[in-house]
DNA sequence: GCATGTGAATAGATTCACAGCG
DNA sequence: CGCTGTGAATCTATTCACATGC
């Protein structure tokens, strides 16, 4: 019942970990494996079986009391679900260190995502090839998200800039865009923003390594004790 | 105040921010302004100013009613906090593409972070200088970790080496991990795991793009759905 | 019998709204 | 007054526990 009338709200934290499933059933998937339980399942994604059923149950009743979940069906309605079954080309500005590194990552075409353009606003960098292709000026951004049908803006400038860049990917059409510059960007109502921000992530690990996580606290950053796949 | 009789507990959310206003207010002393409202640095932060008097509160009553926060005793305070007042020395274990950039990221200096090793399993890669420190071997790792005293550990290699290396991390005695493989790794207790995942940032995009922002039949919900934080 | 699917219970985070105090 | 600090209300997410149905 996942179409029609009965249209239901997937939680942002259960859109969160859909794609952990994704990965962990094509996995299973390549091993020759057809069937799997919410427990192995959770076991190979680092949460627990109640949280699978509970995820996977708002996407509809897709397993089998009993058995559990036929993986490929499973792989083929969370890629449905996510959206993974079109192609999402992405254009990177900021073709630094990390704008360089993101442009020859391995597995954007894995999922349907395809880099289909790299820009930068220092002339200097112009014309160089990078991961095969050519590095476009920031003038020609929205020419390039228009004629590319770009979807997705991935930010790899500093963070001066990032404001700026944000403001151009939305203005040529761009509605969901990715920023890896340590600085808060903001973007208008129906246009989704993720952030990456590695000086962050490393305070957060100097606040739990400060505070001794001994028994009677919390359960910190994601302090999983579990088997692996 | 955070030590003594009262303990307070510091949600999980909460800390995640505080790098944020961290951030802003050095910024903001940057610039010469002494003090700062919620409200002004919940714009900067990119959040509302209720959470930041809320998250502020946990840290103890720093601010003055009918006035504002002192930026620079706020600062100290919020680094105090994240434990920012000290060195955490870290080792990129991994020197592909991402390795690399990560290495070479300057941001690590500037709050207490350090890189103090690189570690590649790849032969190949010994000797090589990257950002100024020679590459070692995956088999020195445990001696990096205890001479130069590393407290985090930045995994940046493929996915299949993730746990292994994970593993050897915690052996050699490193309580903090961020994890940049595209793996689900689990480690015991007590140690915090952090991760930093391309693809599934991409496909949580791809998820909010495919499902457009469904208006409600009333208006006066506001149905923003981004991504922050 | 056994693992899913889901209401109900619990825990956690956000927002409201206003008392309290400089 | 104006802005902080915080209980109370609300909203979101997680976990429990068991009825359900293959």
């Amino acid at each position: 019942m996942a179409d029609r009338a009965g249209q239901r709200r997937i939680p942002e934290a259960t859109v969160a970990r859909l794609p952990i499933y994704s990965r962990a059933l094509l996995e299973t998937a390549e091993a020759g494996v057809g069937t799997i339980s919410s427990e192995r399942l959770a076991a190979l994604a680092g949460v627990n079986a109640a949280k699978v059923r509970k995820d996977l149950s708002y996407l509809g009743s897709y397993g089998t009391r009993g058995v559990g979940y036929e993986v490929d069906h499973l792989v083929h309605e969370i890629s449905r679900e996510l959206g993974l079954t079109q192609d999402w080309p992405v254009v990177i500005v900021g073709i630094g260190n990390l704008g360089h590194a993101l442009a020859n990552y391995r597995g954007f075409g894995a999922r349907g995502f395809r880099v289909a353009a790299l820009v930068d606003a220092d002339p200097t960098k112009l014309e160089r090839k990078v991961a095969g292709l050519r590095v476009e000026g920031l003038d020609a951004l929205a020419d390039v998200v228009a004629q590319r049908d770009v979807s997705i803006g991935i930010i790899a400038t500093p963070a001066s800039a990032a404001q700026e860049v944000a403001d151009l990917l939305v203005e040529a059409g761009v509605r969901s865009i990715l920023n890896f510059a340590p600085a808060v960007v903001s973007v208008p109502e129906g246009v989704s923003l993720r952030k990456v921000d590695l000086a962050i992530e490393l305070q957060i690990l100097s606040f739990y390594q400060s505070h001794p996580p001994d028994r009677l606290v919390d359960e910190s950053t994601e302090t999983v004790r579990e088997a692996q796949g």
